[in-house]
RNA sequence: GGGCGAUUAGCUCAGUUGGUUAGAGCGCAUGCAUGACACGCAUGAGGUCACAGGUUCGAAUCCUGUAUCGCCCACCA
């Protein structure tokens, strides 16, 4: 009749059946049904190359934890699971695999083939990740599982950039890549890593154009790059530079006559010489110099890193040529010696700088001009619309006003000032990245002639045909876009197509016409940025009856975005963007930012230093309930964690006694479940918990605080404050109901007292169901040898909060059981002798007397056990011969018969001292005026009673001093 | 360089709008094989709340500055 449980929790052995039955019995699948009261989370796509870190186990606790609290409160609640393609770091992890294997490049494969090996490893690698994430017990809608570059995304991609390329949202233009001449590719910001390299800065004199002798001098780390210097600049309101504005200076060892610019953004007037050499082509700045100035843009490279037909010129009458040498190398060591022979080096000086590298190929990265494809952020000006209807100043704006009115709620708070910072900048996004691996973009281009008249460009790429071929989509109204854009230089005209999704056959009309599609493929996060709406089933939602197409109307917006803040503006800010713009509402309404874990030293945990903790042997070590109780209970409002890392000693991986918290705290969540099941009746139910009555004083007080943790809860979750809840069920759990109430009950559990087992029930019942979004697989398995019932706690309703059951009367009575139960146990502790005496009582108050007097047996039993008593509770107890005594602020307690004057006098006389000091505190206070005058009388009361009892304490101390002739 | 954050017990962190003697877990010390649990129980020690000013009757909490550390962004001719 009694339950029996082993007498240690395995999680190894529960978790994986556990998970099963759950996947079994469809638990996480979510359909959109009748119910209004909805929940979804998207994943943020761990990316298909990944293991699985820190980062993301304690992202998906929190996701596990929203999604498992709110299947439980009844909502529709869908978790929807994915990963991400990652472009360039999957591109780069297969093509080291196929180089390691078969020495093979890229190049030596072919596009379609590395395509192909891509998606074999993706196929047979990609669902590892999640995988990792289900053993952490995610309750994602695994049914639903999606992949950024499947063909639902694919379809959104297509759309999406359809849309934008028609509203001129996404638009051709130059811009410096990063350019790896290695490889021969531009890499993205975040593909690139820094290396202080020892250079020199060089000084370089510019004969000043018709002033013979007269030179400006320039500063420069790469003196290389002058070979395109197309101007040089100061800063306005320099008076050294004045009489300059307007001239020219000669471009050494070109000959090239550039203008003096006059820029105050470009030049610090107070940095070197206060002159700037210019080169648009080659660096960032002096891109944007150009661009501001109507500057030439002189590109000197060709892709593999060297000096092009630009790189030469006439000097003083003498030719010079640096053609086809490398170019930071042997371009830069001429450059200098051609200079010096000129004698136009002012000065050199040892420089130290940074220089950006190549993760892939650890070469330098060399800033190139190209084209690229770019979404336009929005200026201010020009107006675009919205899905919605609206129309907003710009993709940026329209992402910004979301979070200022409040459709999208970051918490915590502080970081939605760097999201709108970042925003506020409007810097157009360039999509195009030069890779195989993604979605490719859907523009066919062809040039035109210069001698095209922008009136006949259709006659001429449709030939003589009016209806066949290409003129159809041209002359239509089909899903395809124009976009034509003339180079200044050349005069040709560049004439792009966007071939919509639905169009596809035009494909193949313009490839027969000419037209060349565009081989690049788009930014990762561009496909990311359409996640919440391309999962949903985006742009065709809501047009049958299938349920799948049903989900964005739904369960869009989603409730919860949890990320990482490294990611708010490249990832978050764009979905945004993009949510409104496709379809018109936010994606999602609240933004949580969890904290990162690093090591014990404050660093960010990563596989090259090795500092990390990988989840999975957690897992395995301590169990996937104890990795994510450990993990929930660090997540607090903080922005960066310390979790100290060491080396397991059994498995010599790394691992942190951090997690041997949430492993004692499952540990002994199976064991006080265990004594509870084992001391219940098959017939025992918990107490109703709406109705009956309770009239025994620990049973009121274990429900009021029972009570009171279901209500903590619920507002901890709802606020994000995930550390609480782990803190408010730790405390519950632990010290109210094992340390306290068990102790208290256990003669009345001991004789099958129906009344405490209904309590019991109660308890264990309700805190599985609390600590269930946490602790997922312990509290199923233990919920499934309860007494009553077969269903699955997965899906059992969370508890009823009832304010009527909180019960301050009772959780005073119970303070002062504790209160003087303790102070017994400290005398018993600190007088070996004093266990098994009699203890007697000497309250101050009738209310306190009162108090002890009803729970005498309770006190007794748990600080005396059987063989000693409260022998006199009474407010005129006289103090027995060589008593110890523990004095508390309300009350008197001794023990007889076993004092050691010196250890007491030692301990009373140190008590004595700290209440000195309390009370000429307290004293001071109350007696300036001005306190008495402006504080709250609540305060100023508070602080007489307290000072009241001070006094008193300290009195009865010495006293007993006095008694001790101390 | 800009932004954000941190600095509270040996360690990791709480500390709600300023208000009565600053809390927890781990670790440490002492005692304990007590009929759920030694991954346990009981008790205890341990803090000038980074530093310097200021506001206030009152500051861990608000303001200013300094120092150290971390993260993000931009990187300098």
């Amino acid at each position: 009749m009694k339950i029996e449980l082993p007498s240690q929790y395995d999680p190894k052995a529960t978790e994986a059946p556990i998970y099963a039955k759950w996947l079994e019995t469809k638990a996480f699948h979510a359909v959109p049904d009748e119910r209004t009261n909805k929940f979804s989370i998207v994943i943020p796509p761990p990316n298909v190359t990944g293991a699985l870190h820190l980062g993301h186990a304690i992202n998906g606790t929190i996701q596990d934890i929203l999604t498992r609290y709110h299947r439980m409160l009844g909502d529709n609640t869908l978790w929807m699971p994915g990963i991400d393609h990652a472009g360039i770091a999957t591109q780069a992890v297969v093509e080291k695999t196929v180089f390691e294997k078969e020495k093979k490049s890229r190049h030596d494969l072919g596009r379609e083939e590395l395509v192909r090996r891509i998606w074999e490893w993706k196929e047979q690698f990609g669902a590892r990740i999640l995988n990792q994430q289900a053993q952490l017990g995610a309750s994602c809608d695994w049914d639903r599982t999606r992949f950024t570059l499947d063909e639902g995304c694919a379809k959104a991609v297509r759309e999406a950039f359809f849309r934008m390329f028609k509203d001129g949202l996404i638009f051709r233009g130059k811009r410096l890549v990063n350019w790896d001449t290695h490889l021969q590719t531009a890499v993205a910001d975040d593909e690139i890593y820094h290396e202080t390299v020892k250079g020199q800065m060089t000084s370089i004199k510019y004969p000043v154009d018709g002033s013979p002798g007269e030179y400006l001098i320039v500063a420069t780390s790469r003196p290389e790059t002058m070979l395109g210097d197309t101007a040089v600049a100061v800063h306005p309101d320099d008076p050294r530079y004045k009489h300059l504005h307007g001239k020219f200076v000669i471009l050494p060892l070109i000959g090239r006559k550039i203008p003096v610019i006059c820029d105050g953004l470009l030049v610090d007037p107070a940095f070197g010489t206060g002159v700037v050499k210019v080169t648009p082509a080659h660096d960032p700045n002096d891109y944007a110099t150009g661009v501001r100035h109507n500057l030439e843009q002189i590109n000197l490279l060709t892709p593999d890193g060297k000096v092009n037909e630009n790189g030469a010129g006439e000097f003083l009458g003498k030719a010079y040529s640096y053609v086809g040498l490398k170019f930071a190398t042997a371009t830069r060591k001429q450059v200098l010696a051609d200079l010096e022979a000129l004698d136009l080096i002012a000065e050199k000086k040892p420089h130290e700088h940074e220089v950006g590298h190549s993760d892939r190929s650890k070469t330098p990265i060399e800033p190139y001009l190209s084209d690229q494809w770019f979404v336009r952020m929005g200026d201010g000006e020009d107006e675009i619309t919205l899905a919605d209807g609206t129309k907003s100043t710009g993709l940026a704006q329209a992402a910004m006003t979301a979070v200022t009115d409040g459709r999208v709620k970051i918490t915590p708070d502080r970081y939605a000032k760097g999201y709108l910072d970042w925003l506020a900048k409007k810097r157009d996004w360039c999509i195009s990245r030069q890779l195989w691996w993604g979605h490719r973009i859907p523009v066919w281009s062809k040039t035109i002639p210069s001698n095209v008249l922008t009136a006949d460009i259709t006659k001429y790429l449709t030939g003589d045909s009016a209806t066949g071929g290409i003129s159809k989509y041209l002359k239509e109204d089909r899903r395809v876009a124009f976009q034509s854009r003339k180079d200044d230089q050349t005069g040709e005209v560049f004439f792009s197509v966007c071939i919509g999704h639905g169009e596809e056959d035009a494909e193949q009309e313009f490839e027969s016409s000419g037209f060349v599609r565009d081989p690049d493929v788009l930014d990762t996060w561009f496909s990311s940025a359409l996640w919440p709406i391309s999962t949903m089933g985006w742009p065709a939602a809501g047009t049958t009856s299938a349920p799948e197409d049903q989900l964005l109307p739904y369960f869009y917006p989603t409730s919860v975005l949890s990320t990482a803040r490294d990611i708010l503006t490249l990832w978050v800010a764009r979905m945004v963007m993009f949510g409104l713009y496709c379809q018109g509402d936010v994606p999602f309404k609240n933004v949580y930012v969890h904290p990162v874990i690093q090591d014990g030293e404050g660093k960010i945990m990563s596989k090259s230093k090795g500092n990390g903790v990988d989840p999975v042997d957690i897992v395995n070590s301590h169990g996937a309930d104890a990795m994510r109780f450990t993990l929930a209970s660090m997540a607090t409002e903080t922005q960066d964690i310390r979790m100290p890392v060491v080396k397991d000693p059994k498995t010599g991986t790394n691992t942190s006694p951090k997690f041997d918290i949430g492993r004692n705290f499952c540990n002994k969540i199976w064991n006080a479940s265990r004594f509870i099941l084992s001391n219940i009746d098959e017939t025992a139910a918990p107490i109703d918990n709406a109705q009956s009555p309770v009239s025994v004083l620990e049973d009121r007080w274990i429900l009021s605080r029972l009570h009171a943790t279901i209500h903590s809860v619920e507002t901890a979750i709802d606020s994000f404050h995930f550390a609480e809840v782990a803190q408010s069920l730790y405390q519950f759990f632990w010290t109210d109901l094992c340390d306290w109430y068990l102790e208290i009950a256990k003669a009345r559990i001991r004789s099958s007292d129906a009344v405490v087992q209904s309590i019991l029930l109660e308890c264990l019942t309700t805190s599985l169901k609390l600590l269930h979004p946490m602790m997922p697989f312990i509290t199923e398995e233990i919920w499934s040898k309860l007494p009553q019932g077969s269903s699955m706690l997965v899906k059992t309703a969370w508890p009823q909060f009832n304010a009527g059951r909180k019960d301050p009367a009772a959780d005073k009575q119970i303070a002062i059981v504790q209160q003087i139960t303790s102070a017994i146990r400290e005398i018993q502790n600190r007088y070996p002798a004093a266990k098994g005496k009699d203890v007697v009582i000497k309250p101050r108050t009738q209310e306190l007397q009162q108090i002890i007097e009803q729970n005498r047996a309770t006190i007794e039993v748990l600080a005396l056990g059987t063989e000693a008593h409260i022998s006199e509770n009474s407010l005129t107890a006289a103090k027995p011969a060589d008593a110890a005594t523990s004095v508390l602020p309300d009350a008197e307690l001794y023990i007889g018969g076993v004092i050691d004057k010196n250890a007491e006098g030692i301990k009373l006389k140190k008590r004595a001292e700290e209440l000195h000091k309390f009370i000429a505190g307290n004293n001071a206070k109350l007696g300036n005026e001005a306190f008495v005058a402006k504080a709250p009388e609540k305060v100023v009361t508070g602080l007489r009673e307290q000072l009241a009892k001070q006094q008193n304490e300290l009195f009865a101390i010495e006293k007993t001093l006095a008694e001790l002739s101390l």
